[in-house]
Order: structure tokens, then sequence, then C-alpha cells
DNA sequence: GCGATCAGCGGCACG
DNA sequence: CGTGCCGTTGATCGC
């Protein structure tokens, strides 16, 4: 059971030597910035961390009930009388906008406070991001239709948010999205935006294929309705690497010879 | 600098008693599921929550590096020599898939572990969300159009995916779609769908509007090309509320008389 | 339970 | 910086 002044300064010994901060302990919450919020008295851990990070976690679920992202501006003072007092805990950050947003957790009692040294330079390392399959399927275009070539982005020109770009056999342009996750209305609209304005660019006849390893009904629906082809994508995903299914028994198949 | 097996325990105590633990440790991160990551070695916190939930986190950021949801089930064990060992605590979850996924901390060694007791019933009152917004839109049309009609099943009570659907004063159906943030091309491509579908559905002219902050250049350009409207929505948000500035105006004109 | 959408989304990469 | 979009998105609401 630290004191409210205890706590006061290790909070900010902690923001002074670049540690992590915790405390636990019954508070209430209030936030004002882009929304507004409230949060009446319960157990919480409030994590400071030495970028600005500021996480109220309540008991359950996995997002933090209250935050405020890095570069926030943290501070700690003891408000009212002894016995009657509280500890405040502030982070104020500049939002791009220009106002200022604010959260305040205000501790009535506390059950622990302590800081700690935390060193890591290490960089997570994921397999099977959207970007990684889109790469290992434009490596083999033709496990989705014999014919088909990725177009090079010519000159420094960047397509952007096109995730493949390709010619089929005919020479017609075709626009893939892929999809890590089942695909819904969204990736569909997402799709035919960008056939849209590729057909307006181009003035060039125009083909969208989605991409991805399941498909709900609806979008399903859309694609049909809007002219639209859906390619099944099966793809697994182990520690050092991400194998889309297809390439594997093409693979196989290469073998059998 | 707790054991292993003092660590080992405290986590197994706070799931057999519902409390939180949390652990700050150097520790190597290892994830498989809907993808797989590999985090080498450094210092980070782990938060068990009584959930399941399954933190874990940098110095630096807001989001856990690596996480697990509510329902996770956890372990904790003790692996190796005397001296040589570590404590890896597991995390496992079933994916609505049917496949699992899987999340192993490997501590090399530990500054700290404890676990504690949160009592916590209260929920977040959030103000200025866009279902908020929406309904106090809702409750005056004539702000954004004068004759403007909601058209509802029930007061209040907005059907379907659409926010707000209404008829303007010649009777054209209207979609209007509400952000509570700068719009963007999403925003756009989510009106034009529902105005395509009202309008396929209802076999009626429909218009569309996009109610927002604000709107980047090119989804502008995007609802100008498609026939869409734009509404440029002014409001704020204080503790107990959210108001929208047009409103407010609204009624001090009508306090003028 | 799945589907669709919001979120104070956060984070990243590109212009 | 803004814009756009992915994310092991998570969380919520409606069917």
């Amino acid at each position: 059971m630290p004191s409210f002044e205890e706590a006061r300064q290790v909070v900010e010994n902690a923001l002074a030597t670049g540690q992590m901060a915790l405390l636990v302990g019954n508070c209430v919450v209030k936030y004002e910035g882009r929304a507004a919020s409230k949060l009446s008295e319960g157990d919480r851990l409030l994590v400071v961390k030495s970028d600005g990070t500021f996480l109220v976690h309540q008991s359950r679920k996995m997002n933090a009930i209250n935050y405020q992202g890095p570069g926030a501006a943290v501070t700690a003072a003891v408000e009212g009388g002894v016995g009657t007092g509280e500890l405040v805990v502030t982070a104020r950050r500049k939002l791009p906008n220009g106002a200022t947003e604010k959260i305040e957790v205000h501790f009535r009692s506390l059950q622990f406070t302590q800081s700690f040294p935390i060193n890591d330079d290490a960089e997570l390392k994921v397999f099977g991001s959207e970007r990684q399959l889109s790469d290992l399927l434009m490596a083999d275009l033709n496990l989705i239709e014999p014919g088909l070539k990725p177009i090079q982005k010519e000159s420094g020109v960047r397509q952007g948010t096109i995730d493949i770009l390709a010619e089929d056999f005919r020479g017609r342009l075709v626009v893939i999205e892929v999809k890590r996750r089942t695909a819904g209305l969204d990736a569909v609209t997402q799709l035919a935006r960008y056939v849209e304005e590729m057909g307006r660019r181009k003035d060039r006849q125009t083909r969208g294929i989605l991409v991805a390893p399941e498909v709900t009904p609806n979008a399903l629906k859309m694609l049909e309705r809007q002219g639209l082809e859906f390619f099944k994508l099966d793809y697994e995903v182990s520690n050092p690497s991400a194998k889309i299914k297809g390439l594997e028994k093409k693979q196989k198949m290469l073998g059998e010879f």
C-alpha cells in the first residue's frame, strides 16, 4: 500500500530515467479530446511507458479502456488534504488538428507502484502478412490463371494501393486485390473502386480478381453483380515462413515428372 | 528477482483466484496461428488477465507486440535444468475456424512477478460516438436540408447498416452516412454502395449524403463524380455530452425571436 | 454463431 | 504532414 506521495515519486522518477511505471489501484478515469469519456470507480492497471504511452487496463478484454499514444506528456500530482486526497496522473497530447486531448486518472487508493528498466531493441518478425502473400503470388501469377503476367511499375510511377496489377493472355488489365482472411463487402467495394479508377485512367478493358481464403455470400453476390472474379487462396503459416498451398501443389506436380 | 518456480506459482495462483498477473523480465516470444511471428530477446511486460487476455508489451508503442484475446487458456511451466532453465508461459486459443493459435513467452530472467485482485464492474461512458452523432442528427434533419424527414420503423432505431434513411421534400430517398472524423475514399465507396443497393431494392430515385467534419480532396472528387453530396458536420464533445454545433446555432436563432 | 461496421481505432508507408 | 490501408486488428450490434 504505497502512499500517494511515494507513488508520485515513482512516476516522476520513471519518466526522468526512461523506465516503465506500473500502478495498480482504485481509480476514476476521465478523457476529453477526439471524444469524451468517463469511467467510474474501479480497480485498474495503469502502464506508463517511457515514450509517453499511457494505458489504463481493466480486468477483462484486450484493449485499454482509456489510453494515450506515444508522445503524450505525463504528469503526476497529489491533490486534496491528507487522508482525503488522491493521486492524479495526467497525460496530455497535441492532436494533428492543433487541439489537445487529455486523460486523467484519479487514484483513490493504491495496491502497487513500481518502475522498471526495460531494454528492448528487438523487432517483431511476422510471417503471413498480406504484403508477403501478395509477393508470393506475384512470383507466380500462373497459379491464378495461365498467361497472367505482372506489370512492372512504369518508370517510378507508383500504383499505390493496388496490390497486384497484371495483364491477361488477351492483353486485358487485371487488378488483383489480396486479402489474408475472409473477404467481405468492404473488400469488394475496394476492388470495384480500383477497377473503376484503372479503367478510367487507362481507358482499357479491365478485370478485377479478389483473392482470399474465403468470401462471404453477400460479397460473392456483389462480385458477380459487378462482373468481378473470386479466386480462393489457400495458404499456411509456420514460424519461419508463409506458404501458398497452390504453389506447394504445383511444386509437387512438377516433381512428379 | 523471483525464481522461475515462484513466478510459475504466481501465475497459476492468479489464474486459480481470478487475479491479474504481471511479469517483467527478459524473454523471447513466439506466436503461431492466424499468422506466425518471432520476437527475439528483450525486456517486456507480460499481463495475464483473469479472462485469459494475454498481453506482451515492449517499452514503446501502444499496442501489445504479441497478444491473445479473452478466452485463451494460459499455462506456466519451468523448463530445463536448474540455472539454465526458463519460465515458459503459454496461451492457447481456439479460432472460430476450428484451428488453434498459440503464443509462448520464454523468460530467461525475471525482474518482477506479482498478481493483483482487480474488482471492476464499471462501464465506460463515451460521448461523441458516430452512433450518438447520428442520433442527434436524426432528431433534426432540417439542419442538413429543410424538408428532410427520417424514415424509420421504430422511433430512434435505425435499420440495417445505413446510418440514416430519409426522404427529401420531393419524396426522393436519401441515404445519409455519418462519419465522426475526416471522411476518405472508403467512406465514399461505402455510401455509394448503400445508394446503389437502396435504389435497386426500392426502384426509386435515391440521393446520398456524406456527413462528416472534413473530407479528403480525393474523396470529394469521387463524391462529385458519382453524383453524391457532402455536408460538413461541426460538433464538439465535452464530458457529459456531445453537441452538434449547427443545432446549437439553430437553438440560438430560435431564441432570438 | 456469422456478418457487417465502428474505433478516441493504431501503425506504416508513400507522396 | 496528410492520405490511404493493413491489422494475429478488437469490439459491438444486428440477423
